[in-house]
RNA sequence: GGCCCCAUGGUCAAGCGGUUAAGACACCACCCUUUCACGGUGGUAUCAUGGGUUCGAAUCCCGUUGGGGUCACCA
């Protein structure tokens, strides 16, 4: 068969001859060691958890060895396409502080460019051209209908699925079949022709996984569609060799594909770039784990940790404690360190799914938040209460003066160690509204009504705004005992039967009253900040209820 | 189903042939505390299973089981 004048019938024109793209795309110059990693999404718009913990491991790996990260947009499928969608993933993992040195949308050095695969359509055909000449590729022409009647064909007899070997019935066409159909104006794609045999097992050594095997593909796989834009698989071999990729960190779901990559590279006559592949994030569900869904699961939407107002540092924590074992223990070491100084290890990077604890998240997430100052504290609630609170919520930082009070408190500024009583940005500014305006009771009194009432009236007969902490306190335990509550906890814990409860209880339905809640800082300091006629009016209210 | 990956408490996990099998989250108890927290101390709880190899196995090998991934002109 005349595979050149194939060729020429089936991508017609003059094309670059190849060398000229390695002279274009040529190595980079980096020290020794740097790798060269990147990000390629598809423009689908959605960016998810498994992305951003993607983008730290080959944001640090790049990073820390003194190398390049790049964004790449996979965008040669025409349907996933969303406009803004590039726009909307760098900013995303802006958030999380990954920062691209080139790419799509960025700029950075041009050498590589493009970045986006439409653009590289001209390559891609040159060497796609260039294997049909050399036999290593053919033209198909089964349709969609044909070629899933042989997919069912093959599950009924117990068959592997796919197009190789016998089934790959253009594989072996006639050049007169080849040209009558081609004659005939019938639409094709460019088929590898695979010469693996699924016998042979490969060694192969992952840089996450150790050493693997992997069988041989014979999988005569699409490289070229009909509309002449190469899948996935051509694209990744050719970008990730002339820009230069050294290590690609990926999700282990390219696991099952690695076979075809692999033949892909050597027909190309393309040194391998290494491999990483990392686990992915697991779910609960039931009785069994799964992987995070993007229909089930709204934590596994970037944007719901920035609705919920997540710090982006803590979720940014917690994914490094998920790809780097040890990284937990450094930071309780170095728990003031910038985190681009943790020795990030693409070898500590877990081999199995981890199950995504929001548990732990909201732990980091509290540590993280009270180590900020009241200053950074509002700064991040105003930010966040901008763009997603209430128009309520947004008058809080009407009167700075208060704000810096009620957060200063919330936070145990001043005290001996901090609070932890705010976990995301919308999580705080509900638990400081009751500050602000009168709030629904979300907690139960312990006390009876009739007693409630006694003691409201009585804390309402001797409250005095000008007393201190101390002399408050009196006034409460002096309430207590006339109501036949212990005024002292040890004596109380001593025989807490001769007592109808203690100055807690009593302290509980003073807090309950006034702020809604059974949990809240110092109520004295609440009342102080709140003022007389507000107190005042809140606890007359809390008689009713 | 074929192929591949994975396997230490409820969760994340340390461990690299000899340990009383770390630590963190969650949970429970107690302590501290003028109230709420914070904090402190302690506790419950793990090597999936069966065979080897070895003086000795969580660690090495094989089988079994279980879980996961993947089998497109999607990435």
């Amino acid at each position: 068969m005349n595979y050149k004048a194939l060729a020429e019938r089936l991508l017609p024109g003059e094309y670059p001859p190849l060398s000229r793209y390695e002279e274009k795309y040529p190595p980079r110059d980096l020290p020794d060691g740097a790798e060269v990693t990147r990000l390629a999404p598809s423009p689908t718009g959605f960016i998810h958890l498994g992305n951003l913990f993607a983008a730290i491991a080959n944001e640090r790996i790049a990073h820390r060895s003194g190398g390049v990260l790049y964004l790449r947009i996979e965008d040669t499928d025409l349907k996933r396409k969303v406009d803004g969608a590039v726009e909307a993933v760098i900013n995303a993992l802006r958030y999380f502080d990954i920062k691209f040195d080139e790419g799509a949308e960025i700029g950075g050095d041009e050498t590589y460019a493009p970045w986006y695969q439409r653009e590289r359509a001209e390559m891609y055909r040159a060497f796609a051209k260039h294997l049909i000449e050399e036999g290593r590729a053919y033209p198909c022409f089964c349709t969609e209908e044909e070629l899933s009647a042989l997919r069912e064909e093959q599950t009924q007899r117990k068959e592997i699925t796919g197009y190789y070997g016998k089934y790959a019935k253009c594989r072996n066409l006639s050049e007169e079949e080849i040209y009558r159909n081609l004659d005939a104006g019938k639409p094709f794609v460019i088929r590898l022709r695979s010469m693996g045999d699924p016998a042979n097992k490969i060694k192969f050594r992952d840089a996450v996984k150790g050493e693997i095997t992997v069988t041989e593909n014979d999988q005569d796989v699409v490289i070229l569609k009909s509309d002449g834009i190469p899948t996935y698989h051509f694209a990744h071999a050719i970008d990730d060799h002339f820009m230069r990729t050294t290590l690609v960190i990926r999700g282990e779901e390219w696991l099952a594909s690695l076979p075809i990559h692999i033949e892909l590279f050597d027909v190309l006559g393309f040194r391998r770039p290494r491999y990483g592949h990392n686990c992915s994030l697991m779910k609960q569900d039931g009785e069994t784990r799964r992987k995070l869904s993007k229909r089930k699961d709204p934590e596994l939407s970037l944007e719901f940790y920035r609705k919920e107002g997540y710090f982006a540092r803590a979720v940014k924590i917690y994914m490094l404690t998920l790809l780097n074992s040890n990284f937990e223990e450094w930071y309780q070491k170095n728990p003031d360190a910038p985190l681009e100084e943790f020795p990030f290890k693409v070898e500590k990077m877990s081999k199995s799914g981890s199950l995504f604890d929001l548990d732990k998240l909201n732990d980091i997430s509290k540590n993280e938040l009270s180590k900020l100052s009241v200053a950074d504290m509002g700064a991040f609630l105003k930010v966040w209460a901008e763009e997603f609170g209430t128009e309520e919520q947004r008058h809080y930082f009407d009167d700075e003066e208060k704000l810096s009070r009620v957060l200063a408190l919330c936070m145990g500024v001043g005290g001996k160690k901090r609070r932890k009583d705010f976990m995301t940005a919308s999580q705080a500014m509900e638990t400081i509204r009751y500050f602000f305006e009168r709030t629904p009771r979300t907690d139960e009194y312990r006390v009876e009504k009739a007693e409630r009432c006694g003691i409201l009236s009585d804390f309402l007969a001797t409250y005095s705004p000008a007393d201190d902490a101390q002399v408050w306190f009196e006034k409460v335990k002096a309430i207590a005992g006339k109501h036949g509550f212990a005024t002292d906890m040890k004596e109380y814990k001593l025989s807490p039967e001769s007592f109808k409860g203690s100055v807690a209880d009593v302290a509980e339905v003073l807090r309950i009253a006034t702020t809604g809640r059974a949990n809240t800082p110092d109520l004295w300091t609440i009342m102080q900040i709140l003022g007389e006629n507000e107190v005042h009016g809140r606890l007359e209210k809390a008689k009713d209820e």
